[in-house]
DNA sequence: GCCAAAAATAACAACGTTGTTATTCTAATA
DNA sequence: TATTAGAATAACAACGTTGTTATTTTTGGC
């Protein structure tokens, strides 16, 4: 059916090996012929086999991402920059919203050349059985795993906001942000906040922000404003709590100083001055290319936790 | 490296045309090799390599699903429904956020055995060159294509939405959905939602949600309701706009009769009462998966455009 | 215990590539 | 005009499967 090198051989009176070498532009075959061949193949529509491909070479130039909760806003920017990053290397990206075992033993099979998991603690750890057979990279907050895990500094970032709110002469601040939950990036985002101030020795709130949702912080910061007012720097835990705050904001005294976390580009568009403290995503991204290219290329086993470094962004 | 047919036959002391026969049950192996052999290539961590049995029976069984804009709950729903219904059918999916073309190039070398496209207009047409080579079936709005396109018959939809707010009584009722785009499905509604106003001669305004998204939705609906107020029937352009629109619904004169569009499950776990219109998603994804299924057990070329019939849905 | 038929297993070609080795062609040198 | 080095191309094995054909083993009837 599907048109093959030994197709456009016999179209071309020439050998099917030479037909491979001259569509890889292989010194081994002369100017003219390649060119004759070419031509011959783009007028067939001749598309490679990638299945034979992969079982001679052992390479499918294939990454398989894991992504089984297809949400949030800040995880789709990194998944879209992490498809860009990865053509840039040559790679296609594929990606598969199967639960974590399911996807990552297809792709498997399917002979990917390597996996990029979006890690959301014990129910998407990959067994060893399944990454001793695959290089795997998560991202996602540090743990201990057989693969290396690519997450951001969060006591550190929470440092850099609370040193430039009282830099800017904040000497009063809250924090709005989930508390009744066991994520354990929440819970390290509140205590790094209230270790901070406390070595700083400045006053601080804590608000629930009642959920990770843009809508329970929306009802949470509506409450709190009917009694209280914001002291003027606030930093919020997450896009979505900051979103929430932003329906209340004009209602305050003074407009305060907002830091978010999470650094996406999101918060360019958004009327209000967002100041954010966090790894830019593309570099997130970047991040874990290098690091799953080079597991492929030198194969080595690697079960690094890498920490990156927080950046603040004045807006 | 890793283990083969051969592996496994060398170990059970068998040729490797018995383990491949053992493996998929055939009836030509007596229980206890078949037996025997399954428990060694368990034990061995077998796994099949797919380049190879595509190779030979030119079957993947992996269906790609281009998904160039990952966002939009709706969306979401919808793909993992599709998700499921061929994991059902013994297909494996697998998304791609690259540009249309070049996802089924990819598709096309890897050799899946179909494509499902959420088309949005003339960007993400597949050329024939493409199409003929593998089958193709798209989500979207009705316009000519040479592979089969499956759509919501917006037209009904919208009629059944007006029709409703007039029978409960609202004769001015309000649109609220994105107007400055070039998506297709989003033109269709709103100029749907006027026709049918004028034809059946009651008052109606359309309010700018200013994008997609639920915060936009929100920002502009809470400068709307600044000078206005809402007229009692509305309807919504999306399960994100009308999101953006729930923020507000508390500061309304009156709690307004919502109608949004899109028929997803999420709706019921919402505390204010939504009815939407729209096919519901599992049935979209049903749809999908049996034309493409059909198309490619029969190899049949389809050109055809399948309106599936929208519901009321009362909550 | 022999023979034929049936059951179980083995052998092998094929799928579309790549990379290595073998062959043919070209042109320069003696 | 032979000879031969070097360039160009052809031939072929291999990758891990599947499905078909060939071979061996088992079984049952006499």
């Amino acid at each position: 059916m599907a048109v093959t090198l030994k197709d456009i051989a016999r179209e071309c009176g020439v050998s099917y090996s030479t037909v491979s070498k001259a569509l890889k532009d292989s010194p081994l075959v002369t100017e003219a012929t390649k060119r004759k061949i070419k031509e011959k193949a783009e007028q067939m529509n001749y598309i490679p086999n990638n299945s034979a491909r992969s079982l001679v070479s052992n390479r499918s130039n294939t990454i398989g991402l894991i992504w089984p909760a297809v949400d949030r806003v800040a995880i789709t920017t990194l998944a879209s920059q992490i498809n860009q990053a990865l053509k840039k290397e040559g790679y296609f990206m594929v990606v598969s919203i199967e639960d974590p075992i399911t996807a990552a033993q297809k792709f498997l099979e399917l002979r990917f050349d390597g996996v990029i998991v979006f890690d959301e603690g014990e129910h998407t750890t990959l067994p060893t059985k399944i990454t001793k057979n695959i290089p795997v990279v998560a991202y996602g907050v540090e743990r201990e795993l057989d693969y290396p895990i690519i997450n951001v500094n969060h006591d550190l970032a929470m440092k850099q906001a609370i040193d430039a709110l009282i830099h800017k002469g904040y000497h009063q601040v809250d924090y709005f942000g989930d508390l009744h939950t066991n994520d354990i990036r929440q819970i390290v985002k509140k205590d790094t906040f209230i270790r901070h101030c406390k070595q700083r020795r400045i006053t601080y709130r804590i608000i629930d922000s009642g959920g990770l949702s843009e809508e329970s912080a929306s009802r949470a910061m509506k409450s709190f404003l009917a009694n209280h007012d914001l002291n003027g720097g606030v930093v919020c835990g997450s896009y979505d709590i900051t979103m929430g705050l932003l329906h209340h904001v004009k209602d305050t005294k003074q407009t305060p100083m907002i830091f978010s976390y999470d650094h996406i580009d999101q918060f360019n568009s958004i009327d209000t001055p967002i100041h954010s403290v966090g790894v830019p995503s593309h570099f997130i991204a970047q991040k874990l290319v290098d690091v799953l290219v080079d597991t492929i290329e030198t194969n080595k086993v690697n079960r690094s936790v890498i920490q990156l470094k927080p950046q603040i962004n004045y807006r």
